[in-house]
DNA sequence: GCAAGGTC
């Protein structure tokens, strides 16, 4: 061998293989030529391994080489039975735009003795590593191939990698094997029958053109569509409940305090009036304890891409597709946050610190920080400048010392109920200095002293509603995924838009997902087969099994042998309940009448190959106006048809092959005829043969006519008004319980649960008449769930941030409709009972004070008389009306 | 026409 090796590197894309080239040859004699592939440039120069000297050509992939597809008898959709892709031969093949790439690594390998990988060091990275290998062996079975493990772009750490090349990781690379082949094998399949199941049986009015329609199912975007349609269900089915909390605040020649009930809130009416009462009766409060404690705010952890999305949602509310989309790149000496790193960068200030670990690390990338100081560029966008500022001032907030409080809580007990307030100032503000996107309030309360008496400036008692949760937003959608571990860092995205482009779900203008129509009818339809392809579980056991095939502990032929089974049983499962995928479309769609193409019949068994496209199965159907055809699945694209007699009452296909009609199998039929519409002679019942050589049936074809003339007669008018009575006259048979005389939509069994409160929000929509106080929006008129008042009918502002709240029953009664103040309290309501316990609080005398008390009604009250009647002559615990 | 995963 010569002095010299020559090596071929190939990274994972472009840039990294240019920075890589420049930091191994320290810019010392690099060239560049073109491959190829227009993007993927190759690099070269010379460098020593190990004291080897080597030529190295530096070129890269665009991600994967590869993609996996079935054989292509099995593409066309109507080629075959969608429970066959369980099991149809799958291949590997590098796609039309990736040829180049291609090309260019095997005219480069068959010169090499090296091929060194400078892939991602992820699964998916060790796996496009095998597609590169695969390529370049074909050509060189020679080749000596190696792996440099990196994870940054940092000198130290790239010479490092190059001078310790270890084997490649088989192991990772077969999970990603694993995954691919799931993933097409269950999207392909499931896709495929809910389309050709539901796209033709309904009008769906969100598609501009249905027909193109597609109804994907995916493991990421339907459990991503579960997370949007579950949070929708608890929003439209959560029923308000009452609540009741003592407020008290305090006033001194110091400022205010404000008092928090310690028991938070009771749902429970009387014993909090009866609790209340007695702090009225007895009002002075003693302070029980002062605690003084230092507090410290922590910096954000390290950024990464997760979580980069998130906040940028959440700061800029930029979709986190925008987000990645935007470059993140550059730094330097910045006019606005330059002082703030200069002091971070002396040692005197001691405000530097390490970071913390965010616990999350994809073994590929370090966390994003800024790579390049910019004061910014021509060109850049306002997003992007956002974006880079984010990136700075988060990096440079993970690496300073906490922000400093002091916080002072302070306990009062009034009439043996305990409140506390607290107060904070800030010491030293640290981090929160750069890092704008987070404040951190302060407010001074008055000092106290343990031991000293004080009388409340007020005393109140408040109701308050407890509110539904907020629908998703694009953060908290986010989040759920990535604590369920759907999709990676950057796809998670994709999974999201996916949901927009398919109309499953819709963004409003807060950047909160409400599912479509159409996407919470297909939720619907597999939640009430009992199953739970909506959920993040199959993904999570999916993502389980991957981590036991890189680690060695199961073998990919293992993973996908239980997994394909299991789905395949699913699947099959699913296909015998489709009635309620259909059950759950019709409660939102109307049932088309479109009268065309063979997903309009029922689905058949084969009868036999099709002799005229030789591509696809002839099946026996049976058309929505009851006639019986064998016909291609290739339809419309292959209309080979045999039309069958219109006497055919019943036709089912047989295990039984003709032993005279070719190209076989043809599988026998057995008929039954009405007996009324064949001629004296024939038989009802009848095996037959649709191959040609059946007299029988040709006769009966004669004699009778077929499905075809009578639904050509049928056609029209006729068709259309069946159809249409199939579709708005449901009240023949419920969807729901199956009883007759009213129809899905007035099912009272729809009423029970939780998802189909939808009907119920519907009829309550906005009353025009009743508008809320602070947004000027129509109200939505509910009805209370609680014990007190159960049935009593009250006006809620239907957004969420706004607290307006009235009783209808008040509106006329002169009490002017005031509204009733009140906070937004979430806590559980089961929680709250067990603190507020009942019936222990007892009336314990009537000692009054000369201070004045405010009601819940804002009304000045005499804490004299009755809270619950005003009687002055009794106290609430004493109160005939008490229980109303 | 279908998935999810890379990346441009």
């Amino acid at each position: 061998m010569s002095g010299t090796i020559k090596v071929l590197n190939v990274a994972e894309k472009p840039s990294v293989a240019k920075s890589v080239s420049a930091i191994l040859s320290r810019n010392q004699g690099l060239r560049v030529r073109d491959g190829r592939s227009r993007f993927n440039k190759i690099f070269e120069f010379n460098y020593s391994i190990r004291g080897q000297p080597c030529h190295m050509l530096f070129t890269s992939v665009t991600g994967h080489l590869m993609e996996l597809e079935f054989e292509d008898r099995f593409r066309k959709w109507h080629s075959c039975d969608p429970a066959d892709l369980y099991h149809a031969p799958v291949r590997k093949f590098v796609p039309e735009d990736k040829v180049g790439i291609k090309r260019t690594l095997e005219e480069e390998a068959r010169r090499c003795q090296w091929l060194v990988l400078w892939l991602d060091c992820d699964r998916e990275g060790e796996n496009i590593t095998f597609e590169v290998i695969d390529v370049c062996r074909a050509v060189n079975p020679h080749l000596t191939i190696r792996r440099a493990r990196f994870s940054a772009l940092i000198e130290r750490e790239i010479h490092h990698a190059m001078q310790n090349l270890v084997d490649p990781n088989p192991w990772f690379s077969d999970a990603v094997d694993a995954r691919q082949e799931i993933d097409l094998r269950i999207g392909a399949s499931f896709t495929r029958f809910q389309t050709m199941l539901l796209r033709d049986k309904f009008v769906i009015d969100s598609a501009t053109d249905d027909r193109n329609l597609v109804l994907s199912y995916g493991p990421c975007q339907f459990p991503t569509l579960g997370f949007v349609v579950e949070r929708y269900w608890e929003v439209q089915s959560h029923e308000p409940e009452e609540f009741w909390t003592i407020n008290c605040s305090h006033r001194s020649d110091e400022g205010v305090a404000t008092f928090n009930w310690m028991r938070g809130h009771l749902f429970d009416h009387t014993c909090a009036v009866i609790v209340y009462e007695m702090c009225v009766q007895e009002p002075t409060a003693t302070v029980t304890k002062v605690r003084n404690q230092e507090k410290l705010k922590y910096p954000p952890y390290p950024l990464s891409t997760i979580e980069l999305e998130k906040r940028a949602s959440r700061y800029f509310r930029m979709s986190s597709e925008h987000t990645m989309k935007a470059i993140v790149q550059e730094q330097k000496e910045h006019p606005e946050w330059g002082s703030y790193a200069q002091r971070l960068l002396d040692p005197g200030t001691g405000l530097w610190r390490n970071p913390g670990s965010g616990g999350h690390d994809d073994k590929a990338h370090p966390p994003i920080h800024p790579t390049k100081f910019s004061t910014g560029e021509r060109g850049w966008s306002q997003d992007h400048h956002k974006l880079y500022e984010l990136v700075v001032r988060h990096f440079l907030a993970c690496v300073s010392q906490p922000a400093v409080g002091a916080e002072t809580t302070v306990e009062i007990d009034i009439a043996g109920e305990l409140f506390s307030a607290s107060g904070r100032i800030i010491l030293e503000r640290n981090y929160l200095d750069v890092y704008r996107y987070e404040s951190w309030g302060g407010s001074m309360i008055p000092t106290y002293t343990v031991g000293q008496q004080f009388v409340p400036t007020s005393l109140t008692l408040d109701m308050g509603v407890t509110r539904p949760p907020p629908l998703l937003s694009e953060a908290d959608l986010l989040s759920c995924m990535d604590k369920a571990g759907i999709g990676t860092d950057a796809t998670m995205h994709d999974h999201i838009k996916k949901l927009l482009d398919r109309f499953y779900a819709t963004k409003d203008s807060n950047t909160r997902f409400s599912p479509t129509n159409l996407g919470e009818a297909l939720v619907m339809g597999y939640d009430d087969m009992g199953y739970e392809l909506w959920k993040p579980n199959l993904r999570s056991m999916m993502e389980f099994d991957m981590k036991e095939v890189s680690v060695g502990n199961k073998s990919r032929d293992e993973v996908l042998a239980t997994c394909l089974q299991q789905m395949k049983a699913c699947f099959l499962d699913a296909r015998l309940n489709k009635v309620k995928l259909l059950e759950a479309m019709a409660v939102f769609f109307e049932r088309s009448n479109r009268a065309v193409g063979g997903d309009n019949h029922t689905a058949g068994e084969v009868v036999r190959q099709c002799g005229l496209c030789q591509e696809s199965s002839m099946v026996l159907k049976k058309n929505l106006d009851g006639n019986f055809m064998v016909g291609c699945l290739g339809f419309p694209q292959c209309r080979n048809a045999i039309w069958l007699p219109g006497s055919v009452l019943e036709a089912t296909v047989t295990s039984n092959i003709c032993s005279s009609c070719n190209p076989g199998p043809v599988y026998l039929i057995q008929f039954k005829f009405r007996q009324l519409e064949i001629p004296p002679g024939f038989n009802a019942n009848h095996l037959g043969c649709i191959g040609g050589c059946d007299d029988t049936l040709k006769q009966l074809i004669e004699i009778c006519g077929t499905g075809s003339r009578m639904s050509a007669r049928g056609r029209g008018p006729t068709t259309t008004s069946s159809n249409v009575q199939r579709s708005s006259n449901r009240q023949g048979a419920c969807l729901y319980c199956q009883q007759m005389g009213h129809s899905s939509n007035d099912c009272p069994s729809q009423f029970s649960g939780s998802r189909n409160s939808r009907s119920r929000t519907n009829s309550q929509n906005g009353d025009p008449s009743i508008s809320c106080s602070t947004c000027r929006t129509p109200c939505v008129l509910r009805t209370a769930n609680t014990a007190n008042n159960r049935g009593r009918k009250f006006y809620s502002c239907p957004s969420q941030e706004c607290n307006f709240f009235i009783w209808e029953d008040t509106l006329n009664n002169g009490n002017g409709g005031r509204s009733i103040p009140r906070e937004c309290i979430n806590s559980s309501a089961s929680n709250s009972r067990r603190r507020g316990g009942h019936g222990q609080f007892g009336h314990n005398g009537a000692r009054t004070a000369d201070v004045t008390f405010v009601s819940a009604t804002g009304d000045p009250v005499s804490s004299r008389r009755c809270y619950v009647c005003g009687d002055p002559s009794h106290f609430a615990s004493a109160c005939p009306n008490r229980g109303m």
